[in-house]
RNA sequence: GCCUCUGUAGCUCAGUCGGUAGAGCAGGGGACUGAAAAUCCCCGUGUCGAUGGUUCGAUUCCGUCCGGAGGCA
């Protein structure tokens, strides 16, 4: 029965489409909490290059999921989902309403379509291994080797898809399953959510870039290049050394580039960013989406979305 | 005013000894399930500035005009 599951209201979209402020209003209209589905916002620091929400723009509404992995640890997916389920059912558990807000689309896949991660479970120390014999013999050898044992993989991948290869390799040797049979068993499972899910694009793609290119202008005088350089000195970084900002601006400290060029690196990082975000998104037939630039004005948006809400019917048990 | 160079894809330019053209960048589409702000794959038709002429045929040669750059006065 659909009315054991959580329900949850899911905004994604490219980055700079405004999911922090619809988060928020979406919150505050059905009593809800905002759960963050971010990949870089879930670490410490970084505030300006990752776009964290601030105070001023939380309005009250806890966001939870922002600021929680220490700068120099990894951090992946599987540990995502864990902490999110749990957020999830706590936020759910005293009343409110959980609001999952973000741009990391593996994330949101896999949390609300219920992937399981523990098949595999691994310390990484074979994806290390793996990783050092690809530096001696090349990918590929390491494409190769796939093919003799799962030569369906090997042909969906490319060799120069190294990351994707080794992947594969390492779930062979941890579950000897070939990587079409482990994804078969933990995917598609039953889902303990009930999702609506409202994606937030603009029709014309030249707007949403003027937007992504002004919020690096802003984030520029807003003290991004003094907090990336501060980090740039003092520390090591796990995963969030991908982030977009922090790794373009290491031209600049380290006086190979100068500032400008670099942030013109930043805007053209995020705007493919961005198209690979709808990539990923486009294919998911829930979501409702919202093109903002059809649109006059926030309280017209906020009346659209609660249009989506209704017609998804999460909600309807709750107001009984 | 005269001389020289130049006008080709959104940008920077290459090229066609006359048979209507191709690189880089920008951009677009896609894949993806323990790195995902990562990783990887695919995609190049544009009045070759305008207009006359030569020619079977001109973006390519010649004339004129209109942009742009430089030089001489």
């Amino acid at each position: 029965m659909s009315d054991k599951k959580i329900p949850l209201l899911v905004v994604c979209g490219p980055t700079a489409s405004g999911k922090t402020s619809a988060g928020v209003a979406l919150a505050k209209e059905y009593r809800g909490e905002v759960v963050s589905a971010d990949s870089m916002q879930i670490y410490k620091g970084l505030d300006i290059a990752t776009a964290k929400p601030t105070k001023e723009e939380t309005d009250g509404i806890p966001h939870h999921l922002i600021n929680v992995v220490d700068i120099g640890e990894s951090f992946s997916v599987a540990d995502y989902t864990v902490l999110a389920k749990q957020k999830i059912s706590d936020i759910a558990e005293r009343g409110k309403l959980p609001v999952l807000v973000g741009g990391t689309g593996l994330y949101i896949n896999s949390l609300i379509d219920n992937v399981n991660f523990d098949t595999a479970e691994t310390d990484g120390s074979v994806r290390r291994r793996l990783e050092q014999e690809t530096a001696a013999l090349g990918n590929e050898a390491m494409h190769e080797r796939l093919r003799a044992v799962d030569p369906e993989t090997a042909d969906a991948v490319p060799s120069q898809n190294i990351v994707r290869i080794i992947r594969a390799l390492e779930i062979y040797e941890l579950t000897g399953l070939k990587f079409g049979d482990y994804k078969k068993m933990n995917m598609g499972k039953d889902s303990p959510y009930n999702a609506c899910m409202i994606g937030l694009n603009f029709r014309d793609r030249g707007r949403l870039y003027e937007r992504i290119d002004r919020r690096v202008t802003l984030m520029a005088e807003n003290g991004m290049v003094e907090e990336c350089q501060r980090i740039y000195d003092n520390e090591k970084l796990g995963t969030v050394c991908q982030a977009i900002g922090y790794k373009e601006l290491i031209p600049y400290f380290e006086k190979t580039a100068d500032l400008e060029s670099c942030l013109d690196k930043i805007r053209q990082s995020s705007r493919r960013y961005a198209k690979r975000q709808l990539t990923w998104f486009r294919r998911d037939e829930r979501i409702n989406w919202i093109n903002l630039d059809e649109i006059y004005n926030f309280d017209e948006f906020i009346e659209i979305c609660k249009k989506i809400v209704a017609k998804s019917e999460i909600l309807c048990y709750n107001n009984n």
